[in-house]
DNA sequence: TTTCTAGTTTAGAATTATTATAAACTAGGA
DNA sequence: TCCTAGTTTATAATAATTCTAAACTAGAAA
């Protein structure tokens, strides 16, 4: 069997999903995973990234729409916070966040640092998709 | 010793915050505070139940600034959402979060139905203020 | 009581993030 | 190669929030 490239990777990971693999959704891709560490993002460090004078560019819209895609289909996480403006998580495993209130930022907190002895049922007709702890610290 | 009235138990709690006892500042509280019940609000919705025709009228602006004024003396606390919007609650304890990833609502649990059996040292410098446990659920 | 001023309120403008629109483009099956 | 549904794009529209600077007011001091 032969080892599959990145963009192959990526190509197969879209149709799954069924998104087509566009030139655009692949490099935007490209700039979310496999990159060995997962990492917060907002719409603005996203575009930041990509275009970037020099290299092909993609416009704001088609970053949003893209994003949104990458959620629905379960590669992105939406961060919960008290700004107005979206985060995202390249970390879609369940985890948990230290709150800064002072700096307002968030940083990971490894799933196994935290246990929980007990979790209420959820309403009837629910069930728990996951489940994150926010442990809001400041000086 | 003189039972007071909500007036000037709101009056008193502006003052120790250092916040001077404004004729809107005394309504936004009484519409705020003291309701046997807590609950989450939006400027938008805070703004429609106090601007209701006949009655006096309070600008945005008051509201928006006054909802920070207390956020800031402690008096009310701004959720974490995935909206790109303000919710904010009434209820300044500990407490824990249904969040409907369908709906995007939001609904309180109550303190004692989450333990925790295993909590992560805060990073240097910095000090648990509170914890909160979010539980995303779905249909 | 009157005066004075720092703190507060206000209407409206400005800013920021996001979503909508509709025309142009394109991936990929027929 | 052709065709079309899906996608991208620039731009306009919307929504939430913050800014601005003029008018107002609580309450201390005269």
């Amino acid at each position: 069997m032969k080892i599959m490239n990145q963009k192959n990777e990526i190509t197969n990971k879209l149709r799954t999903s069924g998104l087509r693999p566009t030139k655009q959704r692949i490099l935007i891709a490209k700039n979310l995973f496999h990159k060995g560490k997962t990492f917060h993002f907002t719409i603005e460090t996203l575009n930041k990234k990509i275009n970037r004078k020099g290299k092909e560019q993609i416009s704001l819209a088609t970053i949003y729409n893209t994003v949104e895609a990458f959620i629905n289909a379960g590669y992105l996480k939406e961060i919960l916070t008290s700004k107005n403006k979206s985060y995202y998580d390249t970390n879609i495993k369940s985890h948990h966040h230290f709150y800064d209130e002072g700096s307002k930022e968030l940083t990971d907190i490894n799933y196994n640092q935290v246990k929980l002895s007990k979790v209420p049922n959820p309403p009837k007709g629910k069930k728990i998709k996951n489940l994150e702890v926010v442990i809001r610290i400041q000086k």
